[in-house]
DNA sequence: AAGCAATGCAACCGCCCGAGA
DNA sequence: ATCTCGGGCGGTTGCATTGCT
């Protein structure tokens, strides 16, 4: 193993990329597509190696990469994933338009750091002390990333929430808090950003999850008490989630050619809705109501989930930073929806 | 203002896997 | 069946920037 065939030339260059080197890879890209990425650099007069073109091209130069900083509900689907597959960032990151695996894999490796510390400050049982100390790595947790942390924490929790993958999908606590996926169902507005959310069969009272693909999640949920104030249960729906049709776009190429750039984009607004409750004509207006009710609902069920169970730290969804409210234990509940989500998603291919 | 620490992030490394010879 | 090659991915490094003292 180790570099490439293509990397092992005396001649290719290494570390930050020129502005020169950033023109003639964008230039080639754009004017040729990439059939063989070993053989872009020489065809593109630069003297990196192939894998290193590809990079620059995947993480940065690609035209519709989505930068800035990561909006509450990207990080919310961010936690929601990650729970349910662990560190599969290419793959959390096919679910996040216009956002790359490297970045969610140094936004959550940064994140989580803050997330994890800032609760310090306000443990009430152990003032100053760390809510979670890491731990030297070991063979079992070093797999799991480079954060690892005492018992009941953070890490071992998540491989909890991975094990869970292959719970049985019609367990009936699927939904016993809400869903980091938040749905309407009396409305349909998107509110994950890179999906439409379409309205199904309201006439299944089943309490399960179905046919799920890696960019198909088929939501059976159940009216029963889902939500605390059950503002959005008073009746049962099939909620589908596909990537839009602006995120399945080829931008102008073709999609069956060997050339076909994977899409993005970089205007979230251009999301099309496929929903019918706010009628055919999907408003902004429209949605921007959807987000405040669903912002709304978790708010209310945060609190109340809180007063009930003190012993966890929830993310405070209010705040665009993220405030960790801590309880009378110091227990990290990264997301009380991922283990929901981990027992949701199942993937076709063996993860 | 200077020095240091913390943080963010681009890029590289090493490995895995599938396709094709 | 085996080997080679190249794409892809997760983990890690190192530099630049920012914040703090």
């Amino acid at each position: 193993m180790g570099h490439h065939s293509c990397c092992n030339q005396q001649k290719v260059k290494r570390g930050l990329w020129s502005p020169e080197e950033d023109e003639k890879l964008i230039r080639y890209i754009t004017t040729h597509g990439y059939g063989c990425w070993s053989e872009v650099p020489e065809k593109a007069g630069l003297q990196r190696c192939g894998k290193s073109c590809r990079l620059r091209w995947i993480n940065y130069l690609r035209p519709d990469i989505r930068r800035g900083r990561f909006t509450p509900e990207e990080e919310k689907l961010i936690i929601s994933l990650h729970g349910a597959v662990g560190n599969r960032w290419a793959h959390i990151a096919s679910h996040l338009p216009g956002r790359t695996d490297n970045e969610i894999k140094n936004y959550w490796n940064s994140w989580i750091k803050k997330k994890i510390r800032k609760p310090t400050s306000s443990s009430s049982s152990s003032p100053g002390a760390p809510v979670l100390a890491p731990n030297p790595p070991t063979d079992h947790n070093q797999q799991s990333g480079q954060f690892t942390y005492n018992a009941n924490q953070l890490d071992q929790m998540m491989n909890h929430q991975h094990n869970n993958n292959n719970v049985d999908p019609h367990h009936d606590n699927l939904f016993s808090s809400p869903p980091l996926f938040m749905f309407d169902t009396a409305g349909c507005c998107p509110v994950l950003q890179g999906y439409t959310v379409n309205s199904g069969d309201c006439s299944s009272n089943n309490n399960f999850i179905s046919t799920l693909t890696e960019d198909q999640m088929i939501l059976h949920q159940n009216s029963s008490s889902m939500w605390p104030n059950d503002q959005s249960s008073s009746s049962s729906a099939t909620v589908l989630i596909q990537p839009s049709a602006a995120f399945s776009s080829t931008n102008g190429m073709d999609s069956n050619s060997a050339n076909y750039l994977p899409p993005l984009i970089d205007n979230i607004e251009n999301m099309v809705a496929i929903g019918q409750s706010c009628g055919e004509n999907v408003s902004l207006d429209c949605m921007q109501k959807q987000h405040d009710d669903h912002q709304l609902i978790m708010n209310q069920w945060e609190v109340e989930a809180q007063q009930q169970c003190p012993s966890y730290l929830f993310w405070d969804q209010s705040e665009e930073e993220g405030q960790l409210l801590s309880g009378e234990e110091t227990q990290v509940l990264a997301t009380t929806a991922s283990n929901n989500i981990g027992a949701m998603l199942s993937y076709p291919s063996p993860l």
